[in-house]
DNA sequence: CAAGATGCTAGTTATACTCTGTCGAGTTAT
DNA sequence: ATAACTCGACAGAGTATAACTAGCATCTTG
């Protein structure tokens, strides 16, 4: 498969979906583009894109730069998940 | 490489190490061996013995399902995370 | 139109995860 | 004491997919 996302799940997950939306508005505060974000914490601005969209099941440790980058708490990404 | 472990970071990361720990005190609390474990949440016994000395990079969908087995939230895995 | 931001496709590479098996340290029982 | 267990650490090798990259489409806004 070209784009995996989330192949054996067969689609999206809430989990990763509430996941991309905090770290969304969190970008959003910051009044970053993707591509910034991307640059700040060393990943591609597409991945970025996509763990926002929640068609990623992201690593702790993406994640945790995500999360940095953005100026919240991995706890914070949490929020709202079951 | 055969096993990864942790390739590109050079070294075992303090929050995987964290939460690994988090994990094992969980399960231990529950009297499961790993192999239990690993049935519960279908992950495999090697995996999750792995995960618990916090020499993998989980990713938030196995985090989950280690995390439901054992009976604490995602959030509660992260505790003494920074 | 042009430029900036995001979405989406398609491909590759790195690594999360599986599988099989060995080993040593503790039980437990013979 | 030793044989038969259970458990966890760990190795090698394979598979699935997270992560990276480039390119183009779409939608704004000026």
């Amino acid at each position: 498969m070209s784009r995996p996302i989330l192949v054996g799940m067969g689609e999206k997950n809430s989990i990763l979906i509430k996941i991309g939306q905090n770290l969304r508005k969190a970008r959003e505060r910051k009044g970053w583009s993707q591509e910034r974000l991307a640059f700040e914490c060393k990943l591609h601005r597409t991945y970025v894109g996509s763990v926002e969209r929640g068609e990623y099941n992201v690593t702790i440790l993406s994640l945790k730069k995500l999360t940095k980058a953005v100026g919240i708490s991995l706890k914070e990404a949490l929020r709202g998940v079951s």
